[in-house]
DNA sequence: AACGAACTGGTACTCGGTACCGTACTCCCG
DNA sequence: CGGGAGTACGGTACCGAGTACCAGTTCGTT
């Protein structure tokens, strides 16, 4: 009598009926396109009524961002594990990155056919420019809890979050676009491409080095020096020790 | 007899009536939110038929967000006189962030309205993202041409466009917020973020020392080295040597 | 006066999404 | 074996955004 629809506010749940569905749209997706396709074509051809889809998928778009929501959670989790102490924030992100990575490499060719189809359709275009959003949003809070509140700080973890989420994205659209790199060969790209990152988790990189430029103390982090390549060893010790002097500072190279 | 519609893919247009319906708009909005109001109420309210709505806005959202595509093409437009030099792509991109900076500004508390709406609305939101993310491609295109088509600084000119945008929404959304900061200085807050991030114009500035992670070699440019703060100045020389020489390279601080 | 362009209102339609109702099936407990 | 109770499903009705189309009005021009 008394209808209970199970978990209106979740679209997971396995059944053939599901399946079924998700088949039946992409089927027709390729075919006729997605606009083109209503929900009443993607039910009838599975062989449902139109409630049912909408019990199995949120919306329409949600048939091609199926299990979007358990992997955000598995990083929101992930990083909450993140501490404040600069290498573990480091391999936390570098780790959560991978995570995701590894996520869609596994999806294979389901992947590449949502590609295709986000390349297409603007309003799938729109769903993953949220959902990317989300994934900022997630590392942008947990570098927060490390940089602190102070303004400049809160700007850096904006900043760090988008461009780990972009260089994520960057390496992943290349393999995404099947330019025959292997999946093994896109992980070390990720590597790559967040040390290229990371390195600006120092506090204030840009304040190294030249006069007139303090940058800001303390913070129990590190200090980044800039080097120019091609100068004798000697001669580069030499203006590092007089850089550090002026700051007042010390330090070891962190291994990283 | 036969009708012609005037230009259907554009929202311009100037008239008493788009004013009347924006007018209407952002009263209902303000009264029973956006999503509790239709477009049949904004007509009627304005005093006209729900047909003549959908002639001056392209859609309901498009009352939010009027001159979205004008300004879009001003920051094409002058992101194309930037030439492939350094210092003339970082004016150049300091100027066009500027000229979008100042256009907010102009309009005070109409962007302060909207931003409070886009923060409530989920639709709103997907809108303005998709507004960023065309801000984005026009500084990613505009750098890609100065960073060159090499698959490594291709991803450099991405990471500094969102960079870019993402400072500059900072800013932005720190006057929207309207923590008592007077447009002179929000100006003055776009000058210093935009010059953290452009410091990092400089050609890959992210090969770090660190025994196991090589990092990309040649690249006529500059290393980093992280340093441990509250070490003594020579032991921190040593262990600065030692990573030197393990690479075999020198260098002198960059002045940045 | 005639004519056409521009603007407008109204109607009808499509489609995504929601709410609700009734029903069939299954499982479980007495 | 029989009867609730929960669950999954189909069907219907409805709302609102957006589109297509038609018809009336005004205004300027010849």
């Amino acid at each position: 009598m008394t209808p209970t629809d199970p978990d209106p506010t979740s679209d997971v749940g396995t059944g053939p009926v599901r399946d079924r569905l998700r088949a039946a749209a992409f089927a027709l997706f390729a075919e006729r396109g997605f606009d083109a396709t209503t929900v009443g074509d993607i039910a009838e051809h599975a062989g449902v009524g139109r409630s049912t889809f909408f019990r199995a998928f949120r919306s329409k778009e949600d048939v091609v961002f199926p299990d979007h929501d358990a992997l955000l959670e598995r990083v929101v989790a992930r990083l909450a594990t993140v501490t404040p102490a600069e290498d573990a924030t480091a391999v936390g992100v570098h780790e959560t990155s991978r995570l995701v990575l590894d996520h869609y490499l596994a999806e294979g060719e389901v992947a590449r056919t949502r590609y295709r189809l986000t390349r297409t359709v603007p309003a799938l275009r729109d769903r993953e420019r949220a959902g990317t959003a989300a994934y900022q949003r997630a590392f942008r809070e947990a570098l927060r809890r490390w940089t602190g509140e102070t303004p400049g700080e809160d700007l850096r973890a904006e900043l760090l979050a988008v461009m780990v989420t972009t260089a994520h994205n960057h390496v992943l659209r290349r393999w995404l676009r099947d330019d025959g790199r292997s999946a093994q060969q896109t992980r070390d790209d990720l590597d790559e491409a967040l040390r290229r990152v990371l390195a600006h988790l120092a506090p204030e990189p840009a304040a190294t080095g030249g006069p007139g430029s303090p940058g800001s103390p303390g913070s129990p982090g590190s200090t980044v020096v800039v080097l120019q390549t091609g100068l004798p060893v000697d001669d580069a010790l030499d203006r590092v020790r007089a850089a550090l002097v002026d700051r007042g500072e010390g330090g070891g190279p962190a291994a990283r």
